[in-house]
RNA sequence: GGCGCGUUCGUCUAAUGGUUAGGACGUCAGGUUCUCAUCCUGGUAAUACGGGUUCGAUUCCCGUACGCGCUACCA
C-alpha cells in the first residue's frame, strides 16, 4: 500500500492581519510539506460572519507572497494582487462556500444520534453560566436539549423555531488524544461541553467546519497552536463518528511576550506585515521563527528553508512556549542584510534618507557607508543625519585629541584639508587607497594617527562615535569634505 | 474554580541515568583601531522547589510552586 501523500494546510480567519505566531505555524507547515514532497493548502476560515474583515484574505495572501511562503493549492491571489481565485481539486477553499457540505455532515451526525438540536436561548445559556460561576461549578452546557426526542426536535425546527446543532458527546469515560509533540493527552468526557457545530445562522463553527474540510481535503497533518489542544477530543469525536482516518495532530507551543504572557499587540508588534514594513527580511524572519521552539540539534544558527526542511521533525518541537527574542531577530536581520546584493540593499535604505537631498550619488554613498552597521534599514536615518546637515554643531564634542592643544588640531586640520584637495579622483572611490595615502601623509609629517585622525573625523562628523574619516571622505566626496573641515577650522579659530 | 499543557544560563536552545551541562543572542573584559561598528580572544550566567526510585537523577516517578492554554452560537 502506497503511503499517503502528505497534505498540510494554513487555515487563517479573515479577521485582521497575519500574526507572527501564525507565521511560525505556516513555516512548519511549509517545512513539512517540502520535506515530504507534499501539498500545502491555503483555506480561508470565514465561518464567523460577524468578525469578517474586508481585504483581510487578500492582505494575508500578499503577506505570504512577500515572505515567499506560497501554498501550492487553495486560495490564490491574482497577479495584480487585487482579486482571489482558487486552484486545486478539493475546492471550494473558502469555508463559507462549503456551508451546504457542513450542513450535510451535521445532518448525518443528527441521523447517527451523534448530535442534537438545541433550542436554548442565549439568555438561558448566559444565566446558566453565571449561576455555575457563582456556585464555583464547572461551566458548560447542562444538556437540557439532549433529552428532546429527535422527531419532536425535527418538528420544532420545521416549525421555524430557532435552533443550533450540538455534538452529543459521551458523558463518561475518557479520550486520549495522540499529539505528535506532546504524546498522549487524556481528557474526561464528562468535562467536555456538547459543542455547537451549526450556529443559528446555519454556518458551521470551527469544530465541524475545519474537521470536515480537513477530511474532505485529505489533510494528513494538522499543525495548530496549543490553544486547540483542549478541544481536540471534540475533533476526534467527529472523525470517529464518521469512521474517518485520523490525521496527525501537532499542537505547537505558543510564542510569548517578554513577560511570558501570550504574544500580544499590547507589548509590541505582532503583525507580520509591520515587521516586513520596518525592513525585517523574509529570510531573517524565517530563520528566526523556524528556530523558535524547534532546533535540529546542531550548533548551526543560520539556515535556509532548503537546509531546514530535510531536518524537520515534529516530535522534536519544544513543548514549552518561547519568548519572542527581538535582539536575536535583529542580529539575524543584520546578517541577512549584509548578504543582500548591494543594489538591493541600497534600494531598501534609500527611503530612509532625506527626501529633500537631491544628490542621489551622495545618498547612495551614505547608504553604502552604513551597510554593515544596520540591523534595520530604518536605523540609517539617525545614524546618518549629521551627514545631511548644512552645518555641524561642534560644541558637543572636542575637536582636539585627548589633552592635546587646540593649535595642534588647527594645524592638523589645515594640513588634512590640503591633502583632501590634492586627492586625485581615482582615490576618492576606494576607502583603502584613501587610508593608505592619508596615513602616508601623516607619517611624512611625523605626526600620530590619533592626534590627526581624531580632529579630522570629528570635523567631518561632529560625533564622538562615527565611521572612520576615510569612509566619511569617500561618502561625502571631496567638496563636501573640504567644506566640513573649513567649518571646523572656523569654529576652532573663533 | 475545573481540566489540560509546561518549567535547562537574562533570552532562544543542545545533551545525558555518571558531562568541566554545549552553542547562539545579549552582556562584560581584552586585542585590533583615531572613535564607533566589524573582526578576533576570553569571561559571566542555567537544570524551579521538595520528596522518592537508583550505587548515582538535571534526566524516571510523585507532590508543591509558578507560568500558560481552554472553559463561546470566535477562531
Amino acid at each position: 500500500m502506497a503511503t499517503k501523500r502528505v497534505r498540510v494546510r494554513a487555515a487563517p480567519s479573515p479577521t485582521g492581519y497575519m500574526h507572527i505566531g501564525n507565521l511560525r505555524t505556516y513555516i512548519y507547515d511549509m517545512l513539512l510539506a517540502k520535506q515530504k514532497g507534499g501539498d500545502f493548502v491555503l483555506r480561508i476560515e470565514d465561518t464567523d460572519q460577524s468578525r469578517f474583515v474586508p481585504d483581510a484574505t487578500e492582505s494575508f495572501c500578499r503577506t505570504l507572497k512577500r515572505l515567499g511562503i506560497i501554498p501550492n493549492e487553495g486560495v490564490w491571489l491574482s497577479e495584480d494582487g487585487k482579486s482571489l481565485t482558487q486552484r486545486g481539486n478539493f475546492g471550494p477553499y473558502i469555508q463559507s462556500e462549503r456551508k451546504a457540505k457542513h450542513q450535510a455532515y451535521a445532518q448525518q451526525l443528527l441521523d447517527m444520534g451523534k448530535a442534537y438540536y438545541c433550542f436554548c436561548t442565549q439568555e438561558r445559556l448566559d444565566q446558566m453560566r453565571l449561576t455555575q460561576e457563582a456556585a464555583h461549578q464547572p461551566t458548560g452546557y447542562d444538556g437540557l436539549c439532549r433529552k428532546i426526542d429527535p422527531a419532536e426536535a425535527k418538528r420544532r425546527v420545521e416549525g421555524g423555531e430557532p435552533s443550533v446543532i450540538r455534538l452529543k458527546l459521551p458523558k463518561e469515560g475518557s479520550v486520549t488524544v495522540n499529539d505528535a509533540i506532546r504524546g498522549k493527552v487524556t481528557f474526561d468526557w464528562k468535562l467536555i461541553d456538547d459543542q455547537v457545530i451549526i450556529k443559528q445562522d446555519g454556518m458551521a463553527t470551527y469544530h465541524l467546519a475545519a474537521m470536515a474540510d480537513d477530511h474532505d481535503m485529505e489533510i494528513t497533518h494538522i499543525l495548530r497552536g496549543e490553544e486547540w489542544l483542549s478541544s481536540a477530543p471534540k475533533h476526534m469525536f467527529i472523525y470517529e463518528a464518521f469512521g474517518w482516518e485520523l490525521p496527525v495532530f501537532a499542537h505547537l507551543p505558543l510564542l510569548l511576550n517578554p513577560d511570558r504572557t501570550k504574544l500580544s499587540k499590547r507589548q509590541g508588534d505582532v503583525s507580520v506585515e509591520s515587521y516586513l514594513d520596518k525592513g525585517y527580511l523574509p529570510e531573517a524572519l524565517f530563520n528566526f521563527l523556524a528556530l523558535c521552539g524547534w532546533n535540529p540539534s546542531d550548533k548551526q544558527e543560520i539556515y535556509t528553508p532548503d537546509e531546514l526542511s530535510p531536518l524537520f521533525d515534529l516530535s522534536k518541537i519544544n513543548k514549552s512556549g518561547a519568548i519572542f527574542n527581538l535582539e536575536k531577530l535583529n542580529w539575524l536581520n543584520n546578517h541577512y542584510l549584509r548578504l543582500r546584493p548591494m543594489e538591493n540593499y541600497v534600494s531598501m535604505v534609500m527611503p530612509f534618507l532625506p527626501a529633500d537631498e537631491k544628490d542621489l550619488d551622495f545618498k547612495r554613498r551614505v547608504a553604502v557607508l552604513f551597510w554593515e552597521r544596520l540591523n534595520l534599514p530604518s536605523e540609517i536615518t539617525n545614524l546618518s543625519s549629521f551627514m545631511f546637515q548644512a552645518n555641524l554643531d561642534y560644541s558637543k564634542v572636542s575637536l582636539t585629541w585627548k589633552d592635546h592643544a587646540k593649535d595642534e588640531a588647527i594645524e592638523r586640520l589645515t594640513a588634512a584639508k590640503s591633502w583632501i584637495e590634492q586627492l586625485d579622483d581615482s582615490k576618492m572611490a576606494d576607502v583603502k587607497n584613501l587610508e593608505e595615502q592619508i596615513k602616508a601623509s601623516i607619517q611624512s609629517k611625523g605626526w600620530g594617527n590619533g592626534d590627526t585622525l581624531w580632529p579630522l573625523r570629528v570635523a567631518l562628523s561632529a560625533q564622538d562615535k562615527s565611521p572612520s574619516p576615510f569612509e566619511l571622505i569617500v561618502a561625502y566626496g571631496k567638496e563636501r569634505s573640504i567644506k566640513r573641515v573649513d567649518e571646523a577650522l572656523a569654529y576652532l579659530v573663533k
